[in-house]
DNA sequence: CCGATAATCTATAAAGTCTATAGATTATCT
DNA sequence: AGATAATCTATAGACTTTATAGATTATCGG
């Protein structure tokens, strides 16, 4: 499951880009009551992404904080690495957190760790596909289809 | 990530899938020191098995864990779903365990919850698709093209 | 340069989950 | 009856999640 962390840093992304049309920042607590996030909990989720570069922030009045990369060049793989770290199910099985099981005593013959390597490979496929910009095309291709009805 | 209650309830039921050949129960040391799980822990998810009608136990000499489903109809589904709960990675997303996000004002139109449901459809495919016998086939496909070296 | 605003940093904590461990009890077989 | 092995109950340390409180620092308008 993903951590509400890793959803809330994401909708915290949308909100920022659905904003940022304007380019100017935005504020934690306006993002705080849109989204329905915990403010407090937020402000560290912020700070998490500002550090890794995917946030900018500006203080003082009119401060806030503003996306540094382009919503189409944030890929959730990057954002769910980041805040609940490997996309595997089991860490043998991980690109970016590998580790060996100290159960196993081969995990080149391991059935299990074979399993867990399609689906890695499954997940990344949809995962690397999809960026907040694909998530903000959804909604409004959701929307309008609603809306048909 | 899955837990590693999962790992090990998959790596058991593999052992005794392995050993059931002689349609004899299994003692609850024997799998532990073969799969170098802790007893106790493994008792405790053996116990939860049982109760979930995949496994059977029988007490005093001779006595242990036997599979009372067949290897072929033992699908990583659903012992995740047992043993973890929801395969998918936001409980909107998920077909067993479903929840409403109490942030979420229309689910119909969120963005995040169309990806995670795309996730979900991927991960399935892979997880339903394997079952207790086919891990056993990969583990013996990989030693034979390891040997074939 | 002052005062208001808003991000930043540090410390702490409640709740829940994971990963077990210990010990007593009950059923089975010889 | 005695040995074996599953079963049940209670408990507990470590870690993660999900926050909360309060002090500090930077920015801007006037």
């Amino acid at each position: 499951m993903l951590s509400k962390k890793s959803k809330y840093a994401i909708k915290a992304l949308v909100a920022l880009a659905k904003h940022s049309k304007h380019g100017e920042p935005m504020r934690i607590v306006e993002i705080s009551e849109q989204e329905k996030i915990p403010k407090k909990f937020l402000e560290a989720i912020l700070l998490d992404l500002r550090k890794h570069g995917i946030l900018g922030s500006k203080m003082g009045i009119n401060g806030g904080y503003y996306l540094v990369k382009k919503p189409e060049q944030i890929f959730l793989t990057e954002i769910i690495r980041l805040t609940d770290g490997p996309i595997a199910m089991i860490p043998c099985a991980s690109l970016n957190f590998y580790e060996k099981c100290d159960d196993c005593e081969d995990e080149t013959v391991c059935g299990l760790r074979k399993v867990m390597t399609e689906l890695r490979t499954a997940s990344l496929a949809v995962l690397s596909a999809n960026s907040i910009a694909d998530i903000i095309k959804k909604e409004t291709k959701l929307i309008n289809s609603k809306n048909r009805k």
